[in-house]
DNA sequence: CTATTTACATACATTTATGAATGTATGTAT
DNA sequence: ATACATACATTCATAAATGTATGTAAATAG
């Protein structure tokens, strides 16, 4: 029975099983990569700062990934799956209204705007894309009606609906980037009125049917 | 009468004023600027890659400017006169619909691209931020009603609109942004269809009047 | 024609990030 | 208890970017 009483670099993990020490130190950096993405953008991101945040050396960085961009990847597709799957409601909405509501209550998340970060990053930065650029495709079919049944059954045959559908993503994305390039990511005045008048177009919409 | 015949540097300027030297050279950097900015994005665009676009050696670059970021503050407000400005247009049409064929215009342009990577960057990068910021209010101001007297007075009165137009407007963003996303930037299937749809809106929404 | 300023190149010093190599403590199997 | 593996820290080598200092040719002033 040893006691390992001094820890010398935090006192707050006692014995714990490795597998719990990884899986714990993994979930820390994955986090910290996430806050800097935010706050910081993908330019700023880098490995000295995503381990500041996490309160570790780049040794644990490099220990469990094997670069900046590999974390950053697999950050990419932790966040998709905290907001698309782990979150209630997995976008099995009924009506285009309802949609609306799904789609607008994932993009309107701060965590969001690391996803812009890393869709404008990657577009620029082919070399590390190829580490993320799954996750990416992934990202991008969610607001895609072809790689959605339940949407697809919605929209198909009704080009109008479809077109809307689009047109309605494309504003909540539009919004999403004013947020992001605004300072402390406030939500801007216009919001509310915009995401109502889209409403009303898809009932109206749906109305017409 | 001296003919300077050998040019060490270039055949291509002949003995020329020192102030068209220099209009000359600026006008290349701001250009190798812009270009930078369009195929590799904010983070990728540094002094070294702006200068060998324009075949100049970094002492051109900061004998003309202070700095990258000061380049790269007067690029984005050239870019914005060189596409809000000069370019025929000056943004006062009559109707909704005209308005969104002249912002579409505008933001269709791959020089916008160069716009959002700033914008984006500007946030995340306060430093260099400070010599840009001027340039970024600019910029947005021109898609503020509150600040442009013509649509001001179109959308007046009416909050209706007025939220049309933000609608419309943050979807134009918004597919400016999936395009700039997009290897290549090529245009995205489903724009036609969007713009189509929002001028659609736009006289159903006159009509209403 | 000579002196001085301007436009630019070249060379250098500094900073910052990356990744690998190495060292050390802690958990785990026998 | 010993041997080994895993988790992480520390150190070092390297690359890339920035800014500055200095050198040189061309333009302009006297």
């Amino acid at each position: 029975m040893k006691a390992s009483v001094n820890s010398s670099v935090k006192a707050a993990d006692k014995s714990r099983t490795q597998a719990d020490r990884s899986r714990a130190m993994r979930e820390r950096l994955i986090e910290a990569a996430l806050a800097s993405l935010i706050d910081n953008g993908y330019a700023r991101t880098t490995a000295v700062d995503v381990c500041k945040r996490a309160e570790v050396t780049r040794g644990a960085l490099f220990h469990h990934f094997s670069s900046l961009s590999e974390l950053l990847a697999i950050t990419l597709s932790d966040t998709y799956e905290r907001i698309f799957l782990t979150h209630r409601d997995p976008l099995d909405r009924k009506t285009l209204e309802q949609w609306i509501d799904g789609v607008w209550d994932k993009v309107r998340r701060p965590e969001f705007k690391a996803v812009l970060e890393i869709w404008l990053a990657s577009r620029n930065d082919p070399d590390n894309t190829v580490e993320v650029s799954e996750a990416i495709q992934t990202y991008k079919a969610i607001f895609s009606p072809e790689k959605n049944e339940n949407l697809d059954k919605l929209l198909a045959e009704d080009k109008e609906a479809y077109a809307f559908y689009r047109l309605a993503v494309e504003a909540m994305f539009g919004l999403a980037l004013g947020r992001a390039t605004t300072p402390g990511h406030e939500p801007l005045d216009h919001e509310v009125d915009v995401i109502k008048m889209l409403k009303k177009f898809a009932r109206q919409m749906q109305a017409e049917k």
